[in-house]
RNA sequence: GGGCUGGUAGAUCAGUUGGAAGAUCGCCGGUUUUGCAAACCGGAGGCCUCGGGUUCGAAUCCCGACCAGUCCA
């Protein structure tokens, strides 16, 4: 990056100096004599028992003190965005507060909302995990403070140098640090295809913040300018907070009250992991993530296991549901979302601390089983043993040993066995493709639409003018079709006479696409018809779903967050996360209370406002689609039930979605649940097809409809009584069969102890088994049986005397008749020729059989 | 999203190099006992998750699906 980036006239007015680092040779900028630049490793912490802050601040007081110094320089404060990333599907988590506005406010798409605007934003970052607790700075969950403004060439607010200034400005006159102990360390910062120069600011051996332009795009070789330039800034709070305090470690600095408590009963590092974990899983749990075992929903899982493995070993001290509601009562006075949530929570929690036991105590009964099996043989058991049972069962090492009586070594690089099972894996990743083909290249110029549709839902025909034409895809000046988006799917109908099968959202241009290219002049007039039916299902699909949503927030509890939907002409679907398989009763609930909610008519208001006063009146649960982005959010609001952030069309009044009819329930994942339904017109059709096969079935089992339950019981029991009879008579004709071979004289010979009995039968193999079975019960005997199926033949042959192989038997038989087969000793089977040399197959087999029987002793 | 385990009687699980489906508990019946429990004897109970493939032959080997558990992103 060019020298001149970090040239910055602030600097020049307040005489600052650039100066190198002898420690690790980056330039910096400083009003101080510093030779090195102020942050580890090249300077050691300086603050520890003196704080370069005029006053010690709790985390609550510095936040405060950072956002109201914002507020007071024109930047708008916005309140924190859920830490799941629920917007974007590169990233789970958000970990830093830039990601709360990408990729669409950064991308320049949608305007930011609020400009330039100031916020603390939680972020989770389990990169660092191990470092918690040890290193004395290292957090689950941080919130990082920030300052952003959102340049475009038409309205510039700030950039490098207003932002330094502000920076500068809030570590000295604000929180009183000397001017000259700070430096600006010059950096470059790239990320997702861009990039630009940034500074760290180092203060007494500490990274305090970062500062990023972000000003180029990467190009191959070359930069281009980006059209809209951000200022993205990052203060961490916990590491003001420390500096301010001049404590040994930040963690209790930051945590304060729980962590002294904790002391008594736990060591610094464990107190520390605790409420750490305890902190990150309110923030997750209240954001809507339930453990599981994957996606999100395994961090959780994570963190609560590390922290009860941590806790088996503490008797003394808290339960893990006291520590989270100690640190979610502390953290409820900032963050009143997380105090609504507190019962939810723990039923959450107490959810996943029984999982964690029962899986624990699976896990005991096999090693113990498997330790059992492996002694036996004389073996014992191994260290990877050991990794594979961490990896397949979840049992930590230290536990699995427990329950061992001769128990390996737990190598000292366990982890890095385990990690090494999960290396080489493949990271091919497939792109969403749209059903319609490649996205329609909509040249710059064309104007954004004006979308209709949210004026009046209901109006289905239209007149509108031509802006753009490409082959099947036709932008117009305004449109009242619904392109696809939100997981309602496109609207279909007409367009000058064309069929419009498709519609798509291309930035701020909705694209309707046609059946078949047409070529439309630009300002042409065209007339517009949605196709109502549809159009009207989707809409009732789209409250119905919101309608259940809100149901199952109250039937089950605040923790149900939205993590997909689909409203189709046919049917709904609304995934959402809960801890436990839906019962029939909660679902019987769900539905009731939504239909409830239909029949009571209430108003659903869809409306535009601007996004904090959203927030402050409605809270989080408004994102249950994932974070909005824009000023403005367009607000669905079923009166006194469910309001959410949502760009869908939806019905005016809760009574015109007719009813819901709730077709399904599955698990879909660990942690999240589907419910399938129909509403409407929809919701009849299906009652109409399911009664029909109901009607079907039953008169095809001759029941009336309610009893067919207890007719198809029936009809199962007679279905294997009838089994047991077919194999009762089998049974009878084999023993007839066995009867007569053991009488006949010429079938049955006696060699010594042994008796060797032979016979052709007409049988498949199982029946020659059971057979052979009855002609040897009083051993010794030999069974040798001969069947003719399927032109094949089948020689059989049953032992137990302990002279006489029927391996053998058959080895010394099967070249005879050109045979295939092997066995055991007890049992051997082998097919070959039928007829004649089957035949001759028998009788060598018989006197292979009583030779045998004759060395036998 | 990927890796690894696993899916066999009502329950918990064995099942050796592919070769006659098992144990324990529970259930039913009998003996014994004043009765119960227990003990002993006997019995019932299996599409070995599903679908393909290899093989003379598959619970077992291969491929795929479904379900569950777990680890890792």
């Amino acid at each position: 990056m060019d020298a001149a980036e970090y040239d910055l006239p602030y600097f020049h007015r307040t005489s600052f100096r650039r100066r190198t680092c002898e420690a690790c040779g980056a330039a910096f900028w400083t009003l101080g004599e510093h030779r090195r630049c102020q942050e580890a490793p090249c300077v050691p912490y300086g603050f520890i028992g003196h704080s370069p802050f005029d006053r010690p601040r709790s985390a609550r007081a510095m936040r405060e003190t950072f956002l109201t110094f914002f507020e007071r320089r024109g930047h708008e404060r916005l309140r924190r965005y859920p830490v799941v990333a629920r917007w974007r599907n590169d990233v789970f988590f958000t970990q830093a507060s830039i990601y709360d506005f990408q990729p669409y406010v950064t991308s320049g798409a949608v305007p930011p909302p609020a400009n330039p605007l100031t916020l603390s934003q939680p972020c989770l970052r389990f990169v660092d995990l191990d470092e918690v607790g040890q290193s004395g700075r290292h957090f689950t969950l941080f919130e990082m403070m920030a300052h952003h403004a959102f340049n475009r060439p038409d309205h510039e607010v700030y950039f490098k140098d207003r932002c330094v200034e502000l920076c500068h400005e809030l570590l000295t006159s604000e929180l009183g640090a000397d001017p000259a102990s700070i430096t600006y360390k010059e950096e470059v910062w790239e990320g997702g295809g861009n990039l630009g120069p940034s500074m760290s600011v180092g203060l007494a051996g500490v990274e305090l913040a970062t500062l990023v332009f972000m000003e180029y795009r990467r190009r191959g070789e070359t930069l281009e300018p980006m059209p809209l330039t951000v200022v993205d800034t990052g203060y961490g709070l916990e590491r003001f907070t420390w500096v301010s305090q001049g404590t040994k470690t930040a963690y209790e600095a930051v945590f304060a009250g729980p962590y002294d408590e904790l002391r008594q009963t736990a060591s610094a590092p464990t107190a520390s992991i605790l409420i750490d974990h305890a902190r990150a899983l309110n923030f997750l749990l209240t954001d809507g993530v339930v453990p599981s075992n994957a996606k999100e929903g395994y961090f959780a899982r994570l963190l609560i296991r590390r922290s009860l493995r941590l806790l088996e070993k503490l008797p003394e001290a808290p339960t893990l549901p006291a520590i989270l509601g100690r640190v979610g009562r502390e953290l409820a006075v900032d963050f009143p979302e997380i105090g609504e949530h507190r019962d939810d929570l723990d039923r959450v929690v107490n959810a996943e601390v029984e999982r964690y036991r029962e899986s624990i105590g699976r896990a005991r009964d096999v090693i113990r089983r498997h330790e059992e099996r492996v002694r036996a043989r004389g073996g014992r058991v191994t260290s990877d043993d050991l990794v594979g049972w961490y990896d397949s069962l979840g049992v930590p090492p230290d536990v699995a040993v427990e329950s061992l009586v001769d128990p390996p070594a737990i190598p000292p690089n366990f982890y890095a066995q385990v990690a090494a099972r999960h290396e080489s894996e493949p990271t091919a990743r497939q792109g969403d493709h749209e059903p319609g083909g490649a996205a329609p290249p909509v040249p710059p110029e064309v104007p954004p639409t004006r979308v209709r549709y949210y004026l009046d839902p209901y109006t289905h025909s239209f007149e509108a003018h031509v802006v753009w034409s490409h082959g099947p895809f036709v932008a117009l000046d305004e449109t009242y079709f619904y392109p696809t988006g939100g997981g309602q799917v496109t609207d279909t109908g007409e367009l000058g006479g064309s069929r419009v099968v498709e519609v798509l959202g291309v930035g701020p241009v909705v694209v309707h696409r046609l059946e078949a290219p047409r070529a439309f002049s630009v300002g042409e007039r065209v007339h517009g018809r949605i196709d109502v039916d549809r159009r009207r299902q989707l809409m009732q699909h789209h409250t119905a779903t919101h309608l259940l949503n809100g149901a199952l927030r109250q039937v089950l509890g605040p923790h149900v967050w939205q993590t997909g939907a689909y409203k189709g002409p046919e049917i709904a679907r609304l995934d959402v996360t809960h801890y436990a398989p839906l019962t029939r009763d909660e679902a019987r609930r769900v539905e009731r209370l939504a239909n409830r909610i239909v029949r009571e008519n209430r108003p659903v208001k869809s409306y535009f406002a601007p996004r904090t006063e959203a927030e402050r009146r409605f809270g989080f649960t408004l994102y249950q689609g994932g974070a909005v982005p824009g000023r403005e959010l367009r607000i669905v609001e079923i009166e006194g039930f469910d309001v959410e952030a949502c760009g869908g069309t939806h019905c005016t009044h809760t009574s015109e979605v007719g009813a819901i009819a709730l077709l399904d329930v599955d698990r879909i994942q660990d942690g999240v649940i589907r419910l399938s339904f129909a509403s409407g017109e929809r919701a009849l059709d299906l009652r109409d097809e399911h009664e029909t096969i109901l009607r079907d079935s039953a008169r095809k089992i001759g029941v009336p409809p309610e009893e067919l339950p207890a007719g198809i019981d029936r009809l199962l029991a007679q279905l294997n009584e009838a089994r047991h009879a077919v194999r009762a008579r089998e049974r009878d004709d084999l023993a007839q069969v066995a009867d007569r071979l053991l009488g006949d004289p010429a079938a049955a010979r006696s060699i010594g102890p042994v008796r060797v009995v032979h016979g052709t039968v007409d049988a498949d193999r199982d029946a020659l088994v059971e057979l052979s079975r009855r002609l040897t019960k009083p051993a010794p005997a030999v069974a040798i049986l001969a069947s003719e199926r399927d032109g094949r033949g089948l020689l059989f042959i049953g032992s137990t005397a302990p002279g006489v192989s029927a391996e053998r038997v058959i080895a010394a038989a099967k070249p005879i008749f050109q045979a295939k087969g092997g066995g055991s000793p007890a049992a051997a089977t082998a097919v070959g020729e039928p007829g004649e040399p089957l035949r001759a197959a028998l009788r060598a087999a018989v006197a292979e059989a009583e030779a045998a029987a004759g060395r036998a002793p």
